[in-house]
DNA sequence: CTTTCTTTGTGCAAACTTTGACAAAGGTCG
DNA sequence: CGACCTTTGTCAAAGTTTGCACAAAGAAAG
């Protein structure tokens, strides 16, 4: 709890513990520990405390923490006590996949735009109140709407393109599902996902 | 290039490394050095030059890497210089996603089985030559043919079962991306996806 | 009310990871 | 062929992260 910058390491863990409290919650369970938590985790008791001392003291000595304000103070740490509009590029398999994915409401997403460059799939409507649009029209629109956080779901060799349009139309954190390492000016935020990778670091120990 | 075991975040690193290779390939470039794989990966040179020193000498001094040769090297090293048969299970819209990916094949995985809990699922031919089975029969299959890696795309509460029925019949490494933390005994490896993990991540420094 | 038990938050030490710097090796070019 | 340039692999230092251990706070039980 100073005011140096929390290491990205320890961001990094606070949505694991946040899922994890919403689940204990969805077994009416109101208060936990930092030992029950890092048993269910496979994290260390005190690596949790010390975690959460970065941001405050949520927790009562002999007692442990009351699952519904730890969960709302990490929702306000993440800044996820609000909702936020993601745009998604790509209407292949893995787009549609995201854009129906029932898990993004719950926990501050509502993807609020689809594009892609494939004239079979402009104007087709993807889900629900969802139709996707032409991706020559996304620098624009993100322009106008101001949407500030973008999903990459195309082709390895668009991926780049994609990220740098959206960048230069004021988008600061990127999700890349494109298997390659996308280039980014600091300032902006990249997160990866790539199965490959992780099946590749799998097998490493698999012999 | 000692006998101690390589620090599991070196061992995340080289798919990156993998990945990276592979795609200057396309560029028809023959080779590379730390310098140039960093820049492009937001890596410094030394941290590269380190990692691979971990298992041997790749390089050539004044000139680089030669990037056929690394790469051989890098796919020995993480035994994808092989194929691996992976079980998928789950065949909603993440399952045909994954299903269809053409992106394994290249980098060492085979979907070789899919299976479903939903009757109006299994039998269906989610890709060509690829019968969604019933998960009843998931734990047989699984003993029957000694699959050892499986990715799991179910909802979040069969995960764990699922998991759990995998590992009893002998699979070794999974590749989760149910919301939830599984809880697997040591010996049994996994990695987690969850995209509202990453987006979250993201949102703590968009304030 | 006192003892005993539980659990937090934190100071410190240990363990781990990254970076800087450089000798050695090899290439290039006049 | 000699001077100069490039780049590796590695050592040691610096920086970061984790885990131990314990005082303090609170709950529980008699």
């Amino acid at each position: 709890m100073d005011n140096k910058p929390v290491p990205d390491i320890v961001v990094g863990r606070l949505p694991i513990y946040l899922r994890a409290l919403t689940f204990l919650k969805t077994e009416h369970r109101e208060i936990t520990s930092s030992q029950e938590l890092g048993d269910r985790l496979g994290i260390s008791s005190a690596q949790i405390r010390k975690d959460l001392s970065h941001f405050g003291e949520f927790g009562k000595q002999g007692t442990g923490y009351d699952i519904r304000h730890l969960e709302a103070n990490l929702k306000q740490i993440l800044h996820v006590d609000r909702m936020w509009d993601v745009v998604l590029i790509g209407a292949g398999d893995l787009g549609h996949a995201l854009a129906n994915y029932r898990g993004f409401a719950g926990r501050g997403f509502h993807i609020a735009a689809v594009f892609d460059k494939s004239g079979d799939k402009i104007g087709r409507e993807i889900v629900e109140g969802l139709v996707v649009e032409d991706v020559v029209t996304l620098s624009e629109r993100v322009k106008q709407v101001g949407w500030k956080m973008a999903i990459i779901a195309v082709p390895a060799e668009e991926a780049q393109p994609v990220a740098n349009t959206l960048m230069e139309a004021g988008v600061k954190a990127l999700l890349n599902y494109a298997p390659i390492s996308l280039m980014v000016p600091s300032g902006i935020r990249v997160e990866h996902i790539d199965p490959a990778v992780h099946l590749q670091h799998l097998t490493y120990y698999l012999g």
